[in-house]
DNA sequence: ACTTTTTCTTACCCGTGGGTAACATATCGG
DNA sequence: CCGATATGTTACCCACGGGTAAGAAAAAGT
């Protein structure tokens, strides 16, 4: 989209013969590119086939190159799964970045993640953050991923405790509030199909009045087409989010 | 658990010098123990290792036997597999079962479904319904279990649907309520742990309240601790209630 | 044009683990 | 005590797939 040119600075008028400019940046840029279309092949053959039963040959297959050439990018199997994964995480973490940067009651946030979250457990990364095993990861990058999921489940909670406290949210236990809410969008990523009935959009509307509805401290009044002016992030296939790269640790 | 390795199977008295009293009925006894013990040593390295990860090898090696004699039980990995998901589908099928032969209102099954259900997910072959991949199994038992998954869907529905139409439960899309319903359950099967801090009674009662409290209709009398009389089934490591079995096909 | 570096291919290795064959041992029926 | 059946063992096969080595081929740098 926007993904300014290298933006060489100064840039000469092109006229000059031997000229390399860009390549210090440019080159690192088709490098990633690359590393990417991997992972975006690689996450959709292991969604459609799960991640035992698809080879390395197949990933590189659909990419129009050899298993080995797979290797200049990543030093295994487990690194491109845990790369996906991590790619889920991200998305998921700016979403909550972005929440906690706004303001509202405790419910408000909560429903703006439930919202988001929904949308985007209907995408390629995000379903990765359930359906993948992490036992299939190194002992290392099995951590991270745990701790990727606890500061996710914990921030549920603190959504839900916050709004106890503001009184946006009637009494109740978070921790299990929290697992019923994450356990109805996780499975999300089990039963959504491109081409079913329901888009990603209905799902997060409905979820959104549906998970949070009980939880009203009082007020009863259905929101129902009050859509919480969710971020509506438009993440389809688009590069990673400018964050620090996690780096899959071996 | 116990895999009492000797078991020495109902020994007969002996006594009677020529007396094959129970060798008919016996026999095939003995054999549907030891089938039975084998599901139960795979279940538990299924879930806690994964499916792929378990070799026959181990499984055989926790009963004291060696790997080709589980063929003596099972023709492959995936039947094993297949028969250890069957255990929990027919546990489903019998809770279901159960409800129906009761009265109540759509409301009302639904929140007995809903306890059980979840109670069950705590246990090792209700969660191998939800933690185990339908992709490891021939076409022909995968079919089987999509129909069940499916049964097992349109029961919650019907449930829904029925309260609606009876007026325990206010208007909604059965549809995505049963996938929030469902979903919330099912991901206890992947969460939950013996030794954690949540018993299953703890979980099945908040989750029965929880997940149902957004769907009655008007009463909005907090049923906070009027635990909806749920049949409190016993299944704690029971053996399979005497029902058909399925026997995988392929 | 030349070297150097990056990228990718062909050809191979080899551990793993499901499955099988052949043989041993109970167990039972008589 | 003797076949027949069921149950189990030891020893083996071999397809599969992740990973590597060695060297083209293509860019990049000079």
């Amino acid at each position: 989209m926007d993904s300014a040119p290298p933006a060489p600075p100064s840039s000469p008028p092109s006229s000059a013969p031997s000229s390399p400019w860009l390549p210090f940046e440019s080159r690192r840029r088709a490098r990633d590119e690359k590393r990417e279309a991997v992972l975006r092949a690689a996450v959709q053959l292991f969604l459609e086939q799960g991640y035992h039963r698809v080879t390395l040959n197949e990933v590189a297959e659909r990419l129009n190159i050899t298993k080995p050439a797979l290797y200049n990018y990543f030093r295994g199997k487990d690194e491109i799964l845990f790369e996906c994964w991590s790619m889920g995480a991200e998305l998921v973490d700016s979403v909550i970045t972005e929440i906690n940067a706004g303001g509202g009651s405790g419910l408000a946030k909560l429903r703006k993640l439930v919202h988001a979250y929904a949308a985007l457990m209907a995408t390629d990364f995000g379903a990765s953050l359930v359906r993948f095993d992490l036992r299939d990861l190194t002992e290392r990058n099995a951590a991270v991923a745990r701790d990727a999921k606890k500061r996710i489940d914990a921030t549920f909670r603190r959504y839900i405790t916050g709004g106890i406290a503001d009184g946006s949210i009637g009494p109740c236990d978070p921790k299990l509030a929290a697992f019923a809410i994450a356990g109805a969008l996780n499975w999300i990523g089990h039963w959504y199909r491109r081409d079913g009935a329901l888009s990603p959009t209905e799902i997060a509307d409905e979820f959104t009045v549906r998970l949070t509805e009980g939880l009203a401290a009082e007020s009863r009044q259905q929101m129902t087409k009050k859509t919480p002016r969710a971020p509506q992030r438009r993440d389809s296939g688009r590069k990673t989010p400018g964050k620090k790269r996690t780096g899959a640790t071996r």
